[in-house]
DNA sequence: CGACATGTTGATGCGTCTCAAACGCAGTGG
DNA sequence: CCACTGCGTTTGAGACGCATCAACATGTCG
């Protein structure tokens, strides 16, 4: 007999409704697509920021890449951890179950960042994909090696690591102590600023994934955030663009119902979208 | 005008109690006290289960001890990240404040364990004693030479970083998905492993922490944690020892009510403690 | 002893969850 | 072309867990 404060009216029930194809994160062969004329470009632009010292996705970048469909899940929690992936297109979402079948997103990971790169010896969550995604593989003992090899890529695992901490202490931040409307517009305007594809006097922020994604990512119910969305956008906050794209119209009003603490270390205060 | 679900009603109003007597976390001299006897014992503890390869604690043992009060800020979050500290003896507790004094505590750190060791350039969160605390300084560039320079210092560090990690996404599943009596559990359970000082088959738990700080900790106020600690009493599940300490009388119980996910990388399952 | 901080217990209110129904949209097949 | 279906989303009404407000108990320190 267990809680009603959440029920797992959402839970999900088992393997999820994709096909499990290839023995993802293990040893089996996996698929190596031709390279999507999307990912090609999204590497590209990736690689364009390099320095010139060697960055962590010059270590991917002769690795084969692989397709999933959205649903597909890249690795189980409690997978031993074989291998660290480089996201190179898609979306993908963080997931982790209770014994009781209550859901937690903690997280996604979007282009450009890695899965898996935490080195401990099980997976500690599942990664499923939003979108269609592209990946790179990296096996974890040779990433290990190339990892202690080179300070430099050392340096930019750290500062990997050092980010995922801060982000995991804003949402500790989120989840502990602010009301739903703040936990909407904290995440509208960290994926807006995430994604930065916007034109910053009226950007539009893609949200790929559903709604329970973001309930379970803010600790809400997929009601409470429909409806939260509804009241920004009666309020001329926010405007619908389509079902999974929204317009922020007042980025500053937006900012200040986000509710972020002072030292908020994802501010921008440069950007529209960082102004207080 | 902000929030009913969580009012300020608990929060800091400023600068708390203690008198910040040295420029802490700066460059300012820090007081270096005689070691107290605990210090040198807790110390001792920690170094007789090294094994003869060079340990994080190692570089830290020729620094000298400062001892702070408890109630003292040992730095504030926002401050330039000059050192990096190794608690010898005593608890902190890592407090983010949000802009309208909601508090929120993301963690306790214990002896033997570091703080500030994230490596990014400003303090993400302020560090507070819980108890009378002593511990050892470590400047921030030497602390990364030595890290550079030693793989298996690196092979610590990275290793303690992916704990932090893992203990960061528990929380959020905690302060997403479980009600009071599940998270009071899961914190019992937690500390109980982890000061790791009971005897299995009764154990007493340590929580020097006022219920302030659990609240903050737990994401719910002080009366709901007095409330569903005097209801595990009344069930048997605990008992007050003091105002400071409980004992726990059903372990597996409060196992099975902390609600834990099926892949918990804290579960002892040798330990009576780690008993579904 | 009084002043103050901390913790407990009780009564009430509110924000979000729960349950329920309807809507919009895409895909399918006649 | 349009019913039919399925899924995600929206909207509404009511229930419930925890926050809030308040009073009191306990412990500490002067």
């Amino acid at each position: 007999m267990r809680k009603t404060l959440h029920s797992h009216r959402h839970a999900v029930t088992g393997p999820t409704q994709f096909v499990r194809t290839t023995s993802i994160g293990q040893e089996g062969t996996m698929l190596a697509r031709p390279q999507s004329l999307h990912a090609v470009m999204s590497n590209a632009i990736l690689r364009a920021v390099d320095t010139g010292t060697p960055s962590l996705r010059d270590i991917f970048s002769r690795q084969a890449m692989d397709r999933f469909e959205a649903g597909s899940t890249l690795f189980w929690e409690g997978d031993p951890a074989a291998n660290v992936f480089e996201v190179v297109a898609g979306v993908f979402r963080i997931v982790r179950v209770l014994n009781d079948g209550r859901r937690v997103i903690t997280g996604f990971i979007y282009a450009g960042e890695l899965l898996g790169a935490s080195l401990r010896d099980r997976y500690l969550y599942s990664a499923e994909a939003v979108t269609q995604v592209t990946v790179r593989r990296f096996g974890r003992n040779r990433f290990q090696e190339e990892i202690s090899r080179q300070p430099e890529l050392r340096e930019q695992l750290f500062s990997r690591l050092s980010d995922e901490l801060a982000a995991a202490q804003d949402q500790m931040v989120l989840l502990s102590r602010k009301n739903a409307e703040e936990r909407v517009c904290n995440f509208l305007l960290l994926t807006a600023r995430r994604v930065a594809q916007a034109c910053p006097a009226m950007p539009i922020v893609e949200l790929p994934m559903t709604r329970l994604d973001i309930a379970d990512y803010l600790g809400l119910t997929i009601e409470t955030v429909s409806r939260t969305m509804t009241k920004l956008t009666n309020r001329g906050v926010i405007a619908a663009a389509s079902r999974h794209s929204v317009v922020i119209m007042k980025p500053v009003t937006l900012a200040s119902l986000a509710g972020e603490s002072y030292a908020d270390p994802y501010a921008a205060p440069t950007d529209i979208l960082g102004a207080a």
